[in-house]
RNA sequence: GGGACUGUAGCUCAGUUGGUUAGAGCGCGCGCCUGUCACGCGCGAGGUCGCGGGUUCGAGUCCCGUCAGUCCCGCCA
C-alpha cells in the first residue's frame, strides 16, 4: 500500500515517486496552493498541492481536515532554497501530491489536538486517557513508547545475546503469599471456594527455575500489586526479571553494570564509567538519611549526638536519653538563600519537616567571626568548646546554616533526607543532566515492624545472609543491592538462600509458623532437598527506567493504557460490575453496599 | 483511611467586593489569499460555569454535600 514511512524521507529520494500512507498532521491552504503535512509513527512530511502541478489532486486537497487518514502519491522535489525547513528532519524535501486517496474521515470535532503545538498547555490527564488512542498519535506519546521500545530491545539482545539468557514464562495465576503487598485474586471456577492470585513477581518460579537448571533465565514480567497509586506506581506494572545460577553478589553486579551501560550508550549515548560507586546501606543512612540518595549533589548529613548527649537544651539531650539522634544538615551560603520565614512555623521548609514526623525544625547560623544565631535555649547551652566542636564536626563556615533533626533516628533521617532533596532542588545543585548511578548494598536482612511486633524481611525472605553473619540472623547484613539512578531506585535484587535450614531460619525469624512455612512455601523447601545451585537475580522497574530516561515525571506516560489514580480505565471503564451469572457460577457474592443514593 | 489542589466553550485558561448580555487564544464552520511550515486576514457558530442542595432581592463567585482528576501521607517485602 506505502513505499516508505513518511519520517524517513531525505534528499535521497528525490526524484523518486512515493506513496505514503498516514494522518493529516497539518493542512495550510494558501488559497492558491496548499500545504499538506501527512504523519506516521516515524514522523511528518510536507506535501504540495495546487491546481498547476496536482491538477488531479487539488480540489480534493482542499476538503481534507486534521486527522483524516490518506495514502497519497507523488514525486519527492528539493525545497525551493528560501522554503527550506531545518527544524524538521524532513525539511528539505517536499513531495507534489499527484494522486490523494482519502481512506477514512474524521466525522467529530476531535477532543483535543493530535498535532503538536509550540505552546506549552497541556491537555487534561483524564481526557487523554478516555481518548488514549489520539493521545498515544501525539509526538510526546508517541516518542515515549518507542523509548519504552528501544529499552527493552536493548536489554534482550544484551542478554540473549552476550550472556546466554533466555526468557520463560511464569504464571499470572498463581497463588496468594504472605508478606509484601496485598495481592489481587482471582475466584476459581473449577475449584470452588479457592482463589488464585495475580503474581507480584515472578520471585518463586524463577528460583524454581534455576533448581530446574535454566542457569540464565530473565523475563519481561507484568507483575501486580494491589496498593493504591502514585506518580511512580501502578497496579499493573513491567519487571525485568533476571535470575542466574553459579555467580556470585559480585558477578552479578558485574553483569547489570555493563547492561546498564549498555542501555545508556544505546538509548542516551554516553558512556558510564565503571564500576559504579557503591555505599553500604549504614553508610547511606548516616551521610544521606535514606537508602537511595540522590548523590548528584553533596550536602551530606553530620551525626552530632555526642556533642548534645549532655546538652542543657533538653529537646537534644532528651531525645538521646530516649535512644534518639541528633543530626545536622550544614547547608553552604544558607544564610543568605535560605530565610528565617522558611524554617519557623508557616514556613515550607517547617511544613516538610513536620510531615516527616518532626516537632520541629531548630537551627543555628553562622556569623562572622564565628558566632552563631540561634535561639537562647540551644545558644545557652553550648560551651565555647562545644561550638568549636560544632563547627570543626559540620565543617560550617561564616554564611551557613544548619539545620537541626532530633529524636528518634527514622524521623530524623526521614526529615533530614526530605530537606535536603527540597533544598538541593532549590538552590539549583542538581544537574538535571548529570548520570549518577550507584549500588547500594550490605542491607539488614530484617527490620523491625512495630504494628505486627515482629521482624520484617526488608528485601524478600529468599535472600540470603551474609556468610560472616550467620551466628545471629536477626542482625545480619543480607546480600541485597539495590541500584539507584539519580535518587530513585530502580532496581533491586540479591543472593537466595538455597539450602533449607536457613531458609527455615529466615521464616522463623518473621514469625512464619512451622506449619504455614510449609502450607504456603513447602515446594521451595522441597525444592532445596533435590539439588539447588547457588543462585541470585535482581528486577528492575521498566515503567520506572523509562520514565526517568524519557524524563517524564510519571509512568502513566510511559505506559500504553496505565490507570487513574482511582485505579480505573477511562477508556474501557474498568473496573465494572459483572454479570449475576458470572457471580454465580463462582459461587461470590458480594457484600459491598453502595453509599445511601 | 487522611491532607492539599483542580473542574467555566471542543481544548487551554481569564472572570474584580456576590450585581446588566460570562470573555480570550487555539480548534471548528464559511469567505479571501500561490511558498507556507503554530501561514495570514475577515465573518460566524459554539456555554446546564462538573452535579445536587443551601444562603441571598440576586451565585461562575459564598456555604454544605457529591462526582471526577492530580499530588502527597498511610500503604507499597
Amino acid at each position: 500500500m506505502r513505499t516508505h514511512y513518511c519520517g524517513t524521507i531525505r534528499t535521497e529520494q528525490i526524484g523518486e515517486t512515493v506513496t505514503l500512507c498516514g494522518w493529516i498532521d497539518r493542512r495550510r491552504d494558501l488559497g492558491g496552493v496548499i500545504f499538506l503535512h501527512l504523519r506516521d509513527r516515524s514522523g511528518s512530511v510536507q506535501f504540495v498541492s495546487d491546481p498547476v502541478r496536482t491538477p488531479d489532486s487539488y480540489h480534493l486537497a482542499e476538503t481534507l481536515r486534521s486527522e483524516y487518514v490518506v495514502k497519497i502519491t507523488g514525486k519527492v522535489y528539493r525545497r525551493p532554497e528560501e522554503s527550506l525547513n531545518a527544524r524538521i528532519p524532513t525539511g528539505e524535501i517536499e513531495i507534489y501530491a499527484e494522486q490523494i486517496e482519502v481512506l477514512n474521515r474524521v466525522q467529530k470535532q476531535l477532543p483535543f489536538q493530535v498535532s503538536a503545538s509550540e505552546d506549552e498547555t497541556s491537555v487534561r490527564e483524564d481526557l487523554r486517557l478516555k481518548y488514549r488512542y489520539l493521545d498515544l498519535r501525539r509526538e510526546r506519546m508517541s516518542a515515549n513508547l518507542h523509548l519504552r521500545h528501544q529499552v527493552i530491545k536493548t536489554i534482550r539482545r544484551f542478554l540473549e545475546d552476550k550472556f546466554n539468557f533466555i526468557e520463560i514464562e511464569t504464571p499470572i495465576l498463581t497463588r496468594s503469599t504472605p508478606e509484601g503487598a496485598r495481592d489481587f485474586i482471582l475466584p476459581s471456577r473449577v475449584n470452588l471456594g479457592e482463589w488464585f492470585a495475580l503474581p507480584q513477581s515472578p520471585q518463586l518460579f524463577k528460583q524454581l527455575l534455576m533448581v530446574s537448571g535454566f542457569d540464565r533465565y530473565y523475563q519481561i514480567a507484568r507483575c501486580f500489586r494491589d496498593e493504591d497509586l502514585r506518580a511512580d506506581r501502578q497496579p499493573e506494572f513491567t519487571q525485568l526479571d533476571m535470575e542466574m545460577s553459579f555467580m556470585d553478589q559480585e558477578e552479578i553486579m558485574d553483569l547489570n553494570e555493563e547492561l546498564i551501560c549498555q542501555i545508556f550508550k544505546e538509548i542516551k549515548h554516553v558512556e558510564i564509567p565503571r564500576p559504579f560507586p557503591r555505599l553500604a546501606y549504614a553508610e547511606a543512612m548516616d551521610n544521606y538519611g535514606c537508602d537511595k540518595p540522590d548523590t548528584r549533589f553533596d550536602l551530606k548529613l553530620v551525626n552530632v549526638s555526642d556533642l548534645f548527649k549532655d546538652s542543657q537544651f533538653k529537646v537534644f539531650s532528651g531525645a538521646i536519653a530516649s535512644g534518639g539522634i541528633v543530626k545536622i544538615l550544614p547547608i553552604s551560603g544558607g544564610n543568605q538563600t535560605i530565610s528565617n520565614v522558611r524554617i519557623k512555623p508557616g514556613g515550607n521548609l517547617f511544613k516538610e519537616a513536620t510531615e516527616a514526623g518532626a516537632k520541629g525544625l531548630a537551627y543555628i547560623r553562622v556569623l562572622e567571626n564565628n558566632e552563631i544565631d540561634t535561639i537562647g535555649a540551644i545558644k545557652d547551652s553550648l560551651t565555647p568548646e562545644s561550638k568549636q566542636q560544632l563547627l570543626t564536626l559540620t565543617g560550617a563556615k561564616p554564611g551557613d546554616l544548619l539545620l537541626f533533626g532530633a529524636g528518634d533516628a527514622a524521623m530524623v533521617n526521614k526529615t533530614l533526607d526530605r530537606l535536603r532533596l527540597v533544598i538541593g532542588r532549590e538552590l539549583g545543585l542538581i544537574n538535571d543532566e548529570q548520570v549518577n548511578l550507584l549500588w547500594v548494598t550490605d542491607f539488614p536482612m530484617f527490620e523491625w515492624n512495630a504494628d505486627e511486633k515482629r521482624l520484617e524481611a526488608i528485601h524478600h525472605p529468599f535472600t540470603a545472609p551474609h556468610p560472616d553473619d550467620l551466628s545471629d540472623l536477626t542482625t545480619a547484613r543480607a546480600q541485597a543491592y539495590d541500584i539507584v539512578y539519580n535518587g530513585t531506585e530502580v532496581g533491586g535484587g540479591s543472593v537466595r538462600i538455597h539450602q533449607r535450614e536457613i531458609q527455615e531460619q529466615v521464616f522463623t525469624a518473621i514469625g512464619l509458623s512451622s506449619e504455614e512455612a510449609h502450607d504456603k512455601f513447602g515446594f521451595l523447601l522441597e525444592a532445596f532437598d533435590y539439588g539447588t545451585p547457588p543462585h541470585g537475580g535482581i528486577a528492575y522497574g521498566i515503567d520506572r527506567l523509562v520514565m526517568l530516561l524519557a524524563g517524564e515525571e510519571s509512568i502513566r506516560d510511559v505506559i500504553a493504557f496505565p490507570k487513574t489514580q482511582q485505579a480505573r480505565c477511562p477508556l474501557t471503564n474498568a473496573p465494572a460490575s459483572v454479570d449475576a451469572k458470572q457471580l454465580k457460577d463462582l459461587e461470590v457474592v458480594s457484600t459491598y453496599k453502595p453509599k445511601a443514593e
